[in-house]
DNA sequence: ACAATTAATGAAAACGTTTTCATAAAGTCA
DNA sequence: TGACTTTATGAAAACGTTTTCATTAATTGT
C-alpha cells in the first residue's frame, strides 16, 4: 500500500482493488501515532486573530502548501495572549502535529525558545525570536516605515505622525524605527508628540489616538498608520472629522487590504506579502521536516509602496 | 486521571503530583484512537475561502467554542471546488473529527448528504442543504435583500440594480428573490438589464459586471452588492467612473465588514452576523455530538440594516 | 464471624496503523 | 546439488491511550 517499490506488480494491483471494493480509507490518527517524527500529515498555525486580514493571507497561503503536500491545518487564535499560546502549543504538541507556525508573541519567549530547543520545528512568521536562531519569515519593516514615510516627506510633510503599537511586537518597533530614520535622514525632529501607540488589535483604538491628533494646536499634516486595523481607525476619525484627504491631510496605510484600492480616494498603502509570507513559512516547514539538522534561514521579503490618491503635496498656508 | 468522581482522593493526589513531576502531557493521538466517536476533540471545519472576511468571521466563532470546549479545529479552504470539498470531507473523516461545520457548495451535494445519512455530524453554515434535514445555521437571505432594495426604494429609486452570484449558491439566490420581491412590492418592474451574475469570489468580477451597468443607455441610480467583494468592485468601479456616492448613485453593501464605516461616505449595509454565526454552528455541533438522536435544527438568523452615508434620495432630475 | 456486596487495583485487550522480525520461497553461483 | 543471496510473505511488536476484566482489599449486613 505504502511503498510500492518494493513490492509485485500484480499483487500491488491486487490490493487495489481490495481497497477500492472495500472503500478502505487508512486512518490517520492510527498512522499518526504510528508514525515516526515527521510524518504525521498535520500542521500547527497559531495567529493573533484570524479576523484581521493580515493573517488570513499567511493563512491562505499556508494552507494552500499544506494542501499540495497532503497535510491538514490546525488553526489556533491566540489574541496576543500568552496564556494561550502556550495552551495551543501544548495541544499542537500533543496533537504530534510535524511543526507549529506561528509570529511569536514575545520576542523573548521562553516557551516558544523551549520547543525550539527541544527540536521541535517551528517558524516564525512576521516576528522574530531574538535569542533563538529559527526558521523566520518577515518583510524589512524597518524599510516599510522608512520608504512610507519618506514618501510622506517628498510630498513637502513635515509634522508626520504614527500610530504604532503599545506592546512590544518586533514588527511594529522596526516599522516605527523606519519612521523615525526617514524623519532624521531628512533632518526633521522627532516629535513625541506626534507618536502615538497603542492596541493594534482594533481600529477603535486608532480612532481615538487620531482625533487626539487632529487635536493637537499644531495637528500632523500626515499620519503613517502601522497595520491595517489602525489605517481603518485612522481614517473614520478624519471622516468623523470633516477633514478631507488628501486635501486636508494625507495618510499612508500599511498593508495593501482589498478595500484600499476601493475607496475614496484609493489609499496610498505599503504592501507587505502576507499571502506569499504564509507559503513560505510553510515551505520552510517542510524542509526542516525534512532535514531537521539544517541550519535555519531567514527570509526578509521587501515590502514595497503602493501611491494611490490618500497622498498628496502638503498645504502651502500649511508651511 | 480522567474520571475524578470514582477514585480514592489521595491516591488522585499521588497521581496529579506524578504527572507534574514527569511533565506528563496525553497523547491527543493516542486518546482519539481509542476514544469512541464523539470525544476526538477535534473539529473539521470547511470554508470557500479564508480570505473572505465574512469566512474569517465565522471561522472565529466556531474557534471561540471549540477553544472554551478544549476542542482544537482543522481548517480547510474549498475554493468552491466541490472536489475539493470532498477530499476535505475524506481526509477529515480520516482524522476522526467529531463533526465537520460547511457552507456546503452545492445544494445537492452526494457527498455530504451521504455523510448526513451516514451518522456523521454535520452543521451547514451560511448555506442550506435542500434534500436532507441537518443542523443548519444561515441568515434570513431573503429579507437580507428586500430590506436592502425596500429601503432604496423608500429613497425614491427606481433603477436599482443588483449584482449576485451566477453559481448557484443557496444564500445568493434568496437575496436575489428578496430584491425581486422587494420590486414587485412597489410595482416596479423588474428589468433582466439590472440583474448582473458574477464570481462572488472576487471584486474583479464585480468591477466589470458595474462597468457594464454604468454603461447602459439608462443606467441605475443604485446598485445591491449581494456580498462583500461584489460590494468592494462596484465600489472600485464607481469611483474610476468618476461618480460620487451617493450624489450620483446610491450603494448597499452585504456583510458589515470593518472598513464599511471607515470609508467616505461611510456604506449603508445590510450586516450579518457571521461571528454568531460561527458560534451556533459549533454549539449545534457540540449538542449533536452529545446526543446524536436528537431531531436536525435549522436557526435563521435576522438581517439588519445599517443605513450610512453611502445611499440618498434619488436625483430630481433623474426622475 | 461469615457471606455478600462494594471499592480499589493491576493486568490485559483494543484502537488501526507502521515497523521489525522470522520464515518461506525463489533465484544465483560455484 | 548445496550453500548463499535476494525476494516475498505472514506474524508479532510497537505507538499511547481507554476500556474491560479479573483479582484483591475493604465495607456492609445478618
Amino acid at each position: 500500500m505504502n511503498d510500492a517499490s518494493k513490492v509485485n506488480p500484480e499483487t500491488r494491483e491486487r490490493v487495489q482493488k481490495a481497497m477500492r471494493k472495500l472503500g478502505y480509507q487508512p486512518s490517520r490518527v492510527a498512522q499518526r501515532l504510528r508514525a515516526t517524527k515527521g510524518r504525521s500529515k498535520l500542521l500547527g498555525l497559531i495567529i493573533p486573530d484570524i479576523q484581521n486580514q493580515f493573517y488570513s493571507n499567511i493563512v491562505r497561503g499556508v494552507e494552500d502548501v499544506a494542501y499540495g503536500k497532503d497535510y491538514a491545518v490546525i488553526l489556533c487564535n491566540s489574541d496576543e495572549n500568552p496564556n494561550k499560546e502556550r495552551f495551543y502549543l501544548d495541544v499542537l504538541q500533543s496533537e504530534s502535529v510535524d511543526g507549529v507556525i506561528l509570529p511569536p508573541i514575545h520576542q523573548y519567549s521562553k516557551v516558544v525558545e523551549g520547543l525550539v530547543e527541544a527540536g521541535v520545528p517551528i517558524v516564525c512568521v512576521d516576528r522574530k525570536l531574538v535569542r533563538e536562531a529559527v526558521d523566520t519569515v518577515v518583510i524589512n519593516n524597518q524599510k516599510g516605515g522608512f520608504i512610507a514615510v519618506d514618501h510622506l516627506i517628498e510630498l513637502g510633510h513635515k509634522r508626520i505622525a504614527i500610530l504604532s503599537s503599545s506592546s512590544q511586537f518586533s514588527s511594529f518597533e522596526e516599522r516605527q524605527k523606519g519612521y523615525e530614520e526617514a524623519l532624521k535622514a531628512s533632518g526633521i525632529n522627532v516629535d513625541p508628540d506626534l507618536i502615538r501607540e497603542g492596541d493594534p488589535r482594533s481600529s477603535e483604538n486608532a480612532r481615538e489616538l487620531t482625533k487626539e491628533l487632529l487635536a493637537l494646536e499644531s495637528p500632523p499634516t500626515a499620519i503613517f498608520a502601522t497595520n491595517n486595523l489602525m489605517t481603518l481607525g485612522a481614517l473614520e476619525a478624519i471622516n468623523e472629522a470633516g477633514l478631507k484627504i488628501p486635501r486636508d491631510i494625507s495618510v499612508v496605510g500599511f498593508d495593501d487590504m482589498p478595500w484600499a484600492k476601493a475607496i475614496t480616494p484609493p489609499l496610498t498603502v505599503i504592501k507587505q506579502p502576507g499571502y506569499e509570507m504564509g507559503r513560505r513559512s510553510a515551505e520552510l516547514m517542510f524542509q526542516r521536516v525534512a532535514d531537521p539538522g539544517r541550519e535555519p534561514v531567514q527570509i526578509t521579503m521587501e515590502p514595497s509602496i503602493i501611491v494611490r490618491q490618500s497622498t498628496g503635496k502638503v498645504k502651502i498656508n500649511k508651511k
